[in-house]
DNA sequence: GCAAAAGTGTTCAGATTACACCCATGG
DNA sequence: CCATGGGTGTAATCTGAACACTTTTGC
């Protein structure tokens, strides 16, 4: 390809962005438009031209989808497409962002446990969440892409600070030791659970409880300060 | 700058060489040629232009240097230079590269530890051995990428297979010990060291031995096959 | 014999795991 | 009263840290 004039991108931003409902974890795709690739299903990406960060056009490309918006991007590490010849070489930088599908807890709410599904945005969507754990086959690098997520939220999300983004603003111990189970992908043991992540100090309990059913009422916690004075 | 004909850099790939001589982690910096960054240093770095892969174009930037080129290189996560405009705005991917100062031992060989120094390439240098500890000011957001790399290989290098690429061939219990201690910062307790690495089964025993001065004879080993059959 | 690095096992503390019972609520 | 998830402490096990002495060599 001779395109004197346009110049090459800079590299393009890839977005993965995963959703937690309170069951699985749940990722952001959108049908590939492009003709070798039609059928299969990428992450949302844009290029990074005319931004001054790849973090701006990540959210760009979240933008134009219609797509949610998580409140964090994280840079993941580079992956370049592999296989590619010297001409359309592209550079893509990698995103991941967090979020929450779980209503948002008042004091003293009553609210049902998320109910699942409807998480497409209409009929011929331009995205919808698909559960990490049955993506379909996708475009370019992008398997490999979610292959590096899968790896880092097994290892580098459980009791940080980051994992609390997958939950919202007040949450039960129940809750969060869901979000490990699913992240983690195993079972936990209710009362190691607790002991440990208590030690890390990121979540502090207000004076409120959740009443989510014919259940004893439970303690609602929010994240802690970032450092305590 | 105003040039629509010439395409913007697709990226450009940044490699931090390590060398390990014994009792120091050095690194190959370059002289900042540049008319802003006069009298700073930089990691050699090159544009990732008519490259199939990043990789290859860290090797190609080591090669133009006339700096050593070690036998594997690491991609790190990508980094890109902040506060830069859209219109200039780079991607740098960076590489990692681990290689050995110590002189290769053969059998019964009597070779003297390796005397530090003599590390550059000539009067006028156009790269340097740097001890990671004591690096000038860096160009650009290369300071940034050391950064990255030092909490790499404090978290990431000990107790690997890749920790083996400090080392020669063959290797002392010792040596072994020593470059653990120089990469993590801290002094190990020689049982507790011997006994965590054999866990790895990362090496393995040679039927031959080190002598080094006045001092009992050490046991050589070398980095086990990749999979035990 | 003396200096210097090599080599080797055991003990202790802290962390992780496993495990069983009572509580509060809605229906 | 019963089903369901919330809530709590203790004993056993494993892992990582600390620690002292003997061996071999060159000088």
């Amino acid at each position: 390809m001779e395109t004197p004039v346009a110049p090459t991108s800079a590299g393009v931003a890839v977005v993965v962005v995963l959703g937690f409902d309170g069951s699985d974890l749940l990722t952001v795709l959108a049908p590939s438009r492009e003709a070798t690739t039609t059928g299969l299903w990428r992450f949302p990406e844009g290029s990074i031209d005319g931004h001054t960060h790849a973090t701006e056009a990540a959210y760009a490309a979240l933008e134009q989808l219609g797509a949610p918006k998580p409140p964090h991007l994280e840079p993941l590490s580079s992956t370049e497409s592999p296989g590619s010849n010297p001409a359309d070489h592209v550079v893509s930088l990698g995103h991941l962002g967090l979020m929450t599908l779980l209503p948002q807890i008042g004091p003293r709410s009553y609210v049902q446990p998320n109910a699942a599904g409807a998480y497409t945005s209409g009929q011929n969507p331009r995205w919808r969440w698909q559960p990490v754990d049955s993506v379909p086959l996708l475009a370019k690098n992008h398997a490999r892409v979610l292959e590096y997520v899968r790896t880092w939220i097994r290892t580098q999300l459980p009791y940080s600070k980051r994992c609390l983004e997958l939950l919202p603003n007040r949450f039960t111990w129940g809750q969060l030791q869901r979000a490990h189970e699913t992240v983690l992908g195993c079972e936990l043991e209710k009362r190691n659970f607790r002991k440990r992540f208590q030690h890390t100090d990121l979540i502090r309990p207000r004076n409120e409880v959740y009443i989510a059913g014919a259940h004893r009422p439970a303690q609602l916690f929010e994240p802690a300060p970032a450092s305590p004075s």
